[in-house]
DNA sequence: CTTAAGAGTCATCTGTCGTACCTTCAGCTTACACATT
């Protein structure tokens, strides 16, 4: 198709009057029919890469999401833009509901779906009768970072590209490592992806690193930090006791508003409270991982983190929700001795032993039918992630099939293999952690430091640059500011056109 | 000479725990909208 043809389009269905910097490649190789993976900073529109295109595809694109709430929220966005042949498909509609729409799912031009529900037989059932034309993977990264353990079902998404077809595949994401990328190709089994790579790298942010001996000077440091200005801040913990704790402890020492945020929260009180801090309600947010995805507030001044995470594409993605306005913003990590306990426990609970696979398979060849994945956890004394991790690999060389044991004989044969598939994960992730905490004991450039592994070279900083360069998080100067001109312009102009072709559509 | 404060050393104890999905069926009744007689 034409450029001229896609712009027409993109100013009738969205209001826009050019693409923002790398949407345009990507959206010319879909329609084109190639796979592409595309790594684009969030906030520049990830999601018209496919939204686009599956408007003017006359067949139906499929959308694997991680989260409920980001396909709600992208349905939700879709009907109010006018477009209503889009459904997310999830376990928070009733049954009789899911069971109707699943019979008249040719309605329907965009499908969102949980990787989780792909794999159920009666909605591939259902999918195959469509004509799939395009096949998507938001937030891709979670293929590699969560599809190895704790949701195995990110492994099994290239069996079901196959079984549809092969329709061309789309993989985006906001950040990712060329390992990333590679595991992403590999997991799809796609090795030909074109890609489109666009730099990760801040320019409007600092870095830096303040070595503690306890934890009780951490929350003086952020309380006193805190204390200088009021601006939204967000603080990183490994654990929820301790997101909790501190963010009562600031609630005490500062007449600011302060909340937490973790996994371990009901529902309700989850959404409200990521709804308050997008709505500048709350100046400080205590969170655990959980916070992140589908965040996209623009004037997030400060990220601290109270624990570092275990690898630096975290890291990266935590920060990366900072100074999405272009205006100065400011990375902190502290640490002291004691922190490096922590990263090491989550590991452990993450990959199984070796004495767990001998356990386990000792159990499996004595059985014939396992019981619920709850009992399977308590009785084998196992992770959710450990168990998962055994069970993707058993359910892959066809051991265990719909929940029985169906070739007790081959379990010894496999077991050699299986002990070196998790003895190269608990290396990579070591690997991934010691790179984490080498960052932190650097004693150089952290800009550098942090993006050389990745990419070649950095933007100059239009802000101080970090505390071996002399920053301190106390001079982060927030009048300052630092956007780009041409930028500003562009984004202006956007929505100038946009607001004159409402009004030349509604009146 | 006595006594209390302070520094240094050693042994022992307590507790650290992140990230999200999904809970699989199938035919029956009943209410309701709409077209035809």
């Amino acid at each position: 198709m034409a450029t001229d043809e896609l712009l027409n389009q993109l100013r009738k269905y969205f209001g826009h009057a050019y693409f923002r910097s790398g949407q345009q490649e990507i959206i010319q190789d879909v329609m084109n029919g190639r796979d592409v993976l595309g790594i684009l900073p969030t906030g520049v529109g990830k999601s018209l890469c496919f939204q686009l295109p599956a408007l003017l595809n006359k067949g139906v694109t499929i959308v694997i999401s991680p989260l409920i709430s980001l396909m709600v929220d992208q349905v939700k966005q879709l009907k109010a833009k006018g477009f209503k042949a889009v459904i997310a498909l999830n376990s928070f509609m009733d049954l009789k509901e899911r069971s109707k729409e699943l019979k008249q799912l040719d309605k329907y031009r965009l499908i969102y779906l949980s990787p989780e529900l792909l794999q159920n037989p009666r909605v591939t059932l259902e999918l195959k009768k469509l004509h799939v034309q395009l096949f998507v993977v938001d937030e891709a990264h979670c293929i590699s970072q969560w599809g190895h353990e704790f949701r195995t079902d990110y492994l099994k998404l290239s069996q079901k590209i196959a079984e549809l077809g092969n329709p061309p595949v789309l993989a985006l994401s906001a950040t990712a490592t060329p390992e990333v990328q590679k595991d992403i190709k590999q997991q799809l089994d796609k090795p030909d992806m074109t890609s489109h790579i666009n730099q990760m790298d801040k320019p409007n942010m600092s870095f830096s690193v303040e070595q503690f001996l306890y934890p009780e000077d951490k929350a003086k440091r952020i309380i006193s930090i805190a204390h200088q200005k009021r601006t939204p801040t967000m603080i990183y913990f490994s654990s929820r006791s301790a997101a909790e704790q501190l963010a009562e402890e600031l609630t005490n020492a500062l007449e600011q508003r302060v909340a937490f945020y973790h996994g371990g929260m009901e529902n309700m009180d989850r959404l409200l409270v990521q709804q308050q801090f997008m709505k500048d309600e709350l100046d400080i947010i205590c969170c655990t991982s959980a916070f992140g995805m589908g965040v996209d507030k623009p004037n997030i001044r400060r990220v601290i983190h109270y624990h570092f995470p275990a690898q630096i594409e975290s890291f990266i993605q935590e920060i990366g929700r900072a100074g999405r306005d272009c205006q100065p913003c400011a990375s902190l990590v502290l640490h002291t001795p004691n922190d490096q306990v922590l990263p090491q426990l989550l590991l452990e609970k993450e990959v199984p032993r070796e004495e767990d696979v001998r356990r386990v398979f000792s159990w499996l060849s004595q059985n014939s039918k396992l019981p619920s994945d709850e009992e399977m956890l308590e009785k084998m004394n196992l992770s959710e992630s450990q168990w998962n991790f055994l069970k993707f690999h058993l359910e892959h060389v066809q051991i265990i099939i719909n929940g029985e044991v169906r070739q007790e004989d081959k379990l010894e044969a496999f077991r050699p293999e299986i002990v070196k598939r998790l003895n190269k994960r608990w290396k990579y992730k070591n690997q991934k952690y010691k790179q984490m905490l080498d960052w932190v004991l650097h004693k150089g450039c952290r800009r550098d430091r942090l993006y050389m592994p990745f990419q070649k070279g950095t933007a100059k900083p239009v802000v101080e640059c970090c505390d071996y360069c002399g920053f301190s998080i106390d001079d982060l100067d927030i009048q300052k500011d630092s956007c780009n001109d041409s930028e500003n312009f562009s984004s202006w102009k956007d929505r100038l056109d946009a607001v004159f072709l409402q009004e030349s559509i509604n009146g």
